[in-house]
RNA sequence: GCCGGGAUGGCGGAAUUGGCAUUCGCGCCGGUCUCAAAAACCGGUGGUCGCAAGGCCGUGUGGGUUCAAGUCCCACUCCCGGCACCA
């Protein structure tokens, strides 16, 4: 016999629904908590994952509002993306239908679950009244030169159909489909993140409340190389290879230069050469490879001649130039000055092709020098140690040698000092339909003409010819693309690409904060009050992708002067993924768990706090189907008590029992602060354990069970809701005032301490709180079983711990 | 290769931060109730030796510090995640 949790839970969500219990407004006079999870993308029915992200949010909101905060919890939709149009293609839906039912269906289960949202804040992102500001902001960046249209070698889903942005490809394949990118040329719009890179990076150590882990991930990302640019002239001709290198301190050994086969020089550098024709043919070749065939490792590294020599500026020599397809034209210069004696790579290559090596830097002092025959070498070193073969750098170390020489360099014009970024700017140009327009106009005397604020939205055609072909949708519809010119009122067409939908997330968070507001994204005083957001819970798959443009465009939106805050959240809990037998669930698996089903069997308090208790929340969560009756058993348990303590009059806990309350409240409080959900729950099950054991007569049991049930609120709202009802309170729990502890109540007169020979336990012995180091010895020495083992040896020492343990040394 | 995280009973996981290893829950074993089963409730449950009292061993491996180590230090193994021919 379970509670009658299906007779109460809908009652409880109604009423808070009703008397707006979870309603938040900017109240400069109370202090505030923005308590944020990531918004669901609408795919129709909500899974565990979705399931365990809110219920950690619910947990903390009611908790915080019990704690006399202002919280703003919010919900929305994360609603443009590719399964809406998928399913058009496939069914013939149309995409806002099928995206606006799968809203309702989701809506409604994430109800059943009693989350203490906000609604009226409710956002969806494939409204006009939201992603107008995406267009604006889009214009914002524009009138900042922040956005830029070019023709650049693009990331490529065959399947999507679309291009990608760097953060969307995983392992060379597409992070929604995992099918293998290819590269395409293409003309396409970018934004310019890589403006707030040094920003980016350096705001990371402020975020001393996120994760370890995501912060290394974003710092890896944003790939920061601090080094120097060299300028290697080409011999007999003007022109100028500007290389990138973080090692200035080997100039002195650079022995060759190696340009990436796509470098924009090279058929210069081979006009009129014998070696042209095999360096075409090398090129061709390279071409041919697919980009993981080119990178993988250990894998020889190919290269030729090119027949043109370059200066090396530092003592003139003439060093070979070659291409090698070990040198990526996307990074630093496309090209770079070879060092064999200490680099891997370059020692590689010289070993492949027979080039020369000369060692600049010797180990430091007191270790093995280093063989005068390079040839001989297995490996290059790359280590520090001192200059060699260095001119006027002799004898330095290498370390100090690297700002020096490009300190030297600059000065007599062969280089400067700079900084190469592995973060690319953010390309947002995708070949689809269900999106937001990019508002621009191309017009044939204007040229590219952004769309003036006052005819934003840009609105989406309800209909679009989707074939799933390939091309944008937009561009087959008349209606859309021509129009007049905002310049010059001359037939114009309007751009066909969408936005990617990772700009729809990168500010919804602001938007919560004034939903409804029409003439700005959200007004600044209202985000003034709101943000930073306190506590942000999300997956750990959005560490870089989400993560790292939210931070991006709330600066942008910073310097914009809309809002004081530089970073949107201050803490980050990233929660571990649900698994079923070892693996995610999935469709394809077959091994799904539906929360509704368990919802309608267990009711959403025990869904809850299963979910909670399994596992700490940073941690994978191994579905077992057995372990949910354990929850369900507890709570059993918990309505038993509630209904056995309603005839039963108040009277004040003493003693044990009261130790135990206080002892569960500070427990479960501290658990609280520190998201320690999994033994908050194990303090509460110990509380009602011991109630169990109490007849309902002793002192304090009702009290006991009252303060169970009202630390039980924030995990199991429903029940302990409808159990404070039962006990005769008129109040809702949601704003009672949350429980204190007695610090005093936590003490004990008596303890047991433990008495140790040599530091294994031989006895225990209940001795007064707090009682005499002296006496503590002395008691444990009279100890019977301790005299067996002390056996009349003489004492080496004796540590006495107060309260806790006796340690003899003999 | 570089960076980050981890390894504790049959299982999920605790351990006041150096002081009784395994809270709590699942599972399992035994019992109560029942014609029976389920549910519920009660008791037991790290390994090993022992009739017992009790002993010995035990937190990935090897060493160290300490009266005392899951926790601190050194060296390693394996697992998970990120980055990576990034110059």
């Amino acid at each position: 016999m379970t509670y009658p949790f299906s007779t109460f839970e809908s009652k409880w969500q109604d009423r808070w629904r009703e008397s707006a219990a979870f309603r938040a407004d900017a109240d400069p006079a109370r202090p505030k908590y923005y308590l944020l999870e990531m918004f669901p993308y609408p795919s129709g029915r909500i899974h565990m994952g979705h399931v365990r992200n809110y219920t950690i949010g619910d947990v903390l909101a009611r908790y915080r509002w019990r704690r006399g905060f202002n919280v703003l919890h919010p919900m929305g939709y994360d609603a443009f993306g590719q399964p809406a149009e998928n399913a058009a293609i496939k069914r013939g839906v149309a995409p806002r239908a099928w995206t606006d039912s799968c809203i309702e269906q989701m809506e409604m289960e994430l109800r059943r679950l009693g989350f203490s949202y906000d609604w009226s804040r409710r956002v969806a992102t494939h409204t006009p009244e939201y992603y107008r500001w995406n267009q604006w902001i889009f214009l914002k960046m524009f009138e900042k030169g922040l956005c830029y249209r070019t023709h650049a070698p693009v990331n490529w889903c065959p399947s999507c159909q679309t291009t990608l942005a760097n953060e969307e490809v995983i392992d060379g394949k597409c992070w929604r489909c995992q099918i293998p990118i290819e590269r395409k040329e293409l003309e396409q719009w970018f934004i310019k993140i890589t403006a707030y890179a040094e920003e980016l990076l350096k705001d990371l150590d402020q975020l001393t409340a996120w994760p370890e882990r995501v912060r290394t991930m974003q710092k890896n990302w944003i790939g920061k190389s601090e080094g120097a640019e060299i300028w290697f002239w080409v011999q007999g001709s003007g022109e100028k290879i500007p290389v990138f290198t973080t090692r200035p301190d080997t100039i002195f050994g650079a022995t060759y230069v190696v340009l990436a086969p796509e470098h924009p020089l090279v058929s210069k550098l081979i006009a009129g050469k014998p070696q042209a024709a095999q360096v075409r043919a090398f090129i061709e070749k390279v071409r041919r490879q697919s980009k993981e065939e080119r990178l993988s490792e250990d894998r020889p590294k190919d290269g030729v001649f090119t027949g043109a020599y370059a200066i090396n500026p530092v003592n003139q020599e003439p060093i070979p130039i070659w291409i090698g397809d070990y040198v990526l034209v996307e990074y630093g210069t496309g090209a770079i000055m070879a060092v064999p004696a200490h680099d891997q790579r370059d020692f590689l290559f010289s070993k492949a092709h027979d080039l020369p090596m000369r060692v600049v830097i010797q180990p430091p002092q007191g270790t093995v020098p280093l063989e005068d025959d390079a040839s001989a070498w297995k490996q290059a070193y790359e280590e520090v140690g001192t200059l060699v073969s260095s001119k006027q750098f002799d004898d330095h170390p290498s370390d100090a040698a690297k700002k020096e020489i490009a300190a030297w360099m600059e000065s007599q014009k062969m280089g400067r000092r700079t900084v190469q970024w592995r973060l690319r700017d953010w390309l947002i140009s995708r070949q689809r339909y269900w999106g937001t327009p990019i508002p621009i106009v191309y017009c044939r005397s204007c040229g590219t003409v952004p769309v003036p604020e006052n005819q934003l939205p840009v609105e989406l055609p309800g209909e679009a010819p989707m074939t799933g072909e390939g091309g944008s949708p937009l561009a087959k519809v008349k209606a859309f693309v021509e129009i007049k010119c905002p310049k010059c009122q001359q037939p114009a067409r309007r751009e066909t690409d969408t936005m990617a939908t990772f700009i729809d997330s990168s500010w919804y968070f602001l938007r919560y904060c004034s939903p409804r507001e029409t003439k700005l994204p959200f007004r600044p005083e209202e985000a003034d009050y709101w943000m930073p957001v306190d506590q942000y819970i999300g997956g750990v798959e959005h560490a870089i992708l989400h993560l790292l443009y939210s931070r991006f465009f709330t600066k942008f939106l910073r310097d914009a002067g809309l809002t004081k805050t530089g970073e949107p959240f201050q803490r980050l809990l990233t929660q571990g993924m649900v698994l079923k037998d070892g693996a995610v669930m999935s469709k394809s698996r077959g091994n799904v768990v539906d929360p509704d089903e368990l919802i309608q069997k267990y009711g959403a308090d025990t869904v809850r706090g299963y979910v909670l208790f399994a596992a700490p929340p940073e941690d994978e969560l191994e579905w077992n189907d057995k372990a949910i009756g354990g929850i369900e058993r507890f709570l059993n348990r918990v309505w038993a008590l509630s209904e056995k303590a309603k005839p039963v009059p108040a009277s004040a806990a003493a003693g044990d029992l009261r130790r135990k309350i206080h002892r569960a409240i500070k427990r479960v409080t501290d658990d609280l602060e520190s998201f320690k959900f999994n033994t908050a729950l194990s303090a509460l099950m110990e509380l009602s354990n011991a109630l169990q054991e109490q007849t309902e007569s002793a002192a304090g049991f009702r009290e006991g069970v009252e303060t169970l049930v009202q630390l039980l609120y924030p995990f199991a709202p429903h029940l302990a809701e409808e159990a404070w009802q039962q006990l005769g309170h008129t109040d809702s729990l949601t704003r009672r005032t949350w429980p204190t502890f007695d610090p005093a109540a936590l003490k004990t007169s008596e303890v047991t301490l433990i008495v140790q020979v040599n530091g294994k336990v031989r006895a225990r012995l209940t001795a007064p709180a707090d009682a005499d180091k002296a006496v503590l010895e002395k008691m444990a020495l009279a100890d019977p079983n301790v005299q067996k083992w002390l056996n009349n040896q003489p004492l080496r020492q004796t540590v006495v711990i107060p309260n806790k343990l006796v340690n003899i040394v003999i």
